[in-house]
DNA sequence: GTATTTTGCTTAATCGTTTAAATAGATTTG
DNA sequence: CAAATCTATTTAAACGATTAAGCAAAATAC
């Protein structure tokens, strides 16, 4: 039943010592001068047999399992669960396999993870960085294994990274909501000291500056943590809080949806009272009664880009790459 | 830099043999009887030297990985990523890891992820099967590798798996929609003899025979594989085709977007014009502006259950085991 | 006080592959 | 024809962990 074929099998139906058999089987029969009627014989064998070769032993005496350990906040989540299918298209094509693991923005699980794929022996990370996990990617780094970071980084700490230009995505958006005659222009972001998203409220923030509307700058900070219910019925409250406004600009995914369900139930008119610009993208936004303007991240660029530097971090390039990925502005209906 | 520290470290370190660092660092030191100051100058050792276990020795020797296949349709598809997530958290529970591809429905691809994740010797599959893969699934059990089926199933094939009602699904959806008046209802489903998708044909059939619609019966079936834009053109094709119709039911979550996508464009009033019962569930059913009605899968507890039927197959149990989970039919505003 | 058991440890084989080094026979060189 | 070179192959040591078997020395039994 449970046949395993080893390359002992092939020899001892040979008749020759394992060493042929793992030559030819790698190839390597021109270098290491194998006989051609031995070669033959050992190809035929393996095909007879249905040998396949066993990683897990090739691993251990090469040293490198051919496996990128990819740590996403929830691989549920539509922005996670996409970058994840690029980098799974891009690390096949390269012969490595994915092992992935949820951190729900959480350092224990985020530590919890890393550990198990070092066991594991991954050959390199490619990790969405919980806040406050500094200290565990400056571990691997001081362990010398190679590391990406995806969507978020750590100013103080010398690892590759390709992230959006944050900056830029908030920047346009309220610029191109300014254009469109809004002025009561307002961001909705999450309330956490982490660079990407201090970039995208600096973004809104210079943005409004530059526009001469200074006075209207307004950011509503959500706290982290609590559930959808929760953060849906804070930015309802923040929104009814308002002396005014005409725009709303969100800073991610999961605060556009919120406030989209809001929206709804306020039964405001977009984009006549209100206008939007999401973050991100989703079906739903195509099927909001307004379509929605959204920031776009190029994910395919994103995990291609980090799939590449990380393997090539493990062919042993040194060099420490910064990528910064241009953010696109879709124009739709709700601004 | 690359502090590998393996059992021999602390074995040399404390000047014992390898042999007693593994009892004491698998708690076998009772069992064993490990010296009382020995044990105490192992775990120190270790923790100093900060070893951590090679499970790919470990594996190696043991025969086994603590790794599970998964190969969905897509990941980057929230039913595919959802059901993930939940497959995620029950093997990390059990201590597996799991390793993932997508096979895009292609029995190649299908083929090539069973093969990779074969040669790294995972310890079983959970597989959302393709079309026309009865043979690799055959192969597998014929060498005795644990396996579960989800989504769909082959019933010539004596495999454990969990699947949906979907018999059932269509079925209480067909008698919802006639109930709440409607009678000329047609169902959209893919062209294919698979299992799964002639079930959900079945239970409109027989719903619509139970009710003496049998004259309304009218099933337009979408051919697989062209494109998105393809599959709505076709769709939009057909609606205008039909000579009435005052009800659609869709077979599957992307037939139900591309529907919505159509009936959008052509301008048709939902629930007025149009009741409409969509499949699987997604954010942007909630953002239509009549909110869909659907019938949604328990992917928790489909996920749950795969999973652990996977791992009793693991552990030795022998029994097969086949799993028909309930649909549940969720009514908004769309019919 | 010898025989037996217990205690605490080491040895060495094993998992399946890779690969440097050794070897033996055939062939070429000078 | 001895020496050097090729050719085709084997041997054996890794990789790091696990674990059955073996072996002294100490403790207990009778």
């Amino acid at each position: 039943m449970d046949n395993r074929v080893s390359l002992k099998d092939i020899a001892r139906k040979v008749g020759v010592s394992t060493a042929l058999v793992s030559y030819v089987l790698n190839g390597l029969e021109k270098e290491k001068r194998v006989g051609d009627k031995v070669v033959i014989q050992i190809r035929e064998a393996a095909r007879e047999l249905n040998y396949q070769p066993n990683q897990i032993a090739r691993s251990l005496r090469r040293g490198s399992t051919k496996t990128i350990g990819l740590i996403v906040f929830d691989i549920s989540n539509p922005f996670s669960a996409q970058i994840t299918r690029v980098i799974e298209d891009e690390a096949v094509k390269n012969g490595f396999t994915v092992i992935f693991g949820s951190s729900d923005e959480n350092r224990i699980k985020s530590g919890a993870l890393i550990d198990t794929f070092l066991y594991r022996q991954v050959d390199g990370f490619i990790i969405a960085p919980v806040e406050g996990t500094e200290s565990q990617i400056a571990a691997l780094i001081k362990k010398g294994i190679p590391v990406v970071l995806i969507d978020r980084y750590f100013p103080q700490l010398n690892v590759s990274h390709v992230i959006l230009d944050n900056f830029q995505a908030t920047f346009d958006a309220t610029n191109h909501l300014v254009k469109h005659g809004y002025k009561q222009i307002k961001m909705v972001a999450w309330l956490t000291s982490s660079t990407h998203m201090q970039e995208r409220v600096r973004g809104y923030l210079e943005a409004m500056k530059l526009n001469n509307l200074e006075e209207e700058i307004d950011v509503v900070e959500v706290p982290l943590g609590p559930s959808k219910a929760e953060n849906e019925g804070f930015i309802e409250m923040k929104l009814k809080e308002m002396p005014s406004l005409d725009a709303l600009l969100f800073a991610t995914n999961s605060l556009t949806l919120a406030g989209m369900y809001c929206i709804n139930r306020l039964g405001i008119k977009v984009p006549q009272e209100l206008g939007i610009v999401g973050f991100d993208g989703s079906e739903a936004f195509d099927f909001f009664y307004a379509p929605l303007s959204y920031v776009e991240q190029p994910l395919h660029v994103i995990g291609t880009k980090a799939t590449s530097i990380l393997i090539g971090l493990i062919n042993g390039e040194k060099e420490i790459k910064h990528q910064v990925v241009k953010p696109i502005l879709n124009v739709r209906s709700s601004s």
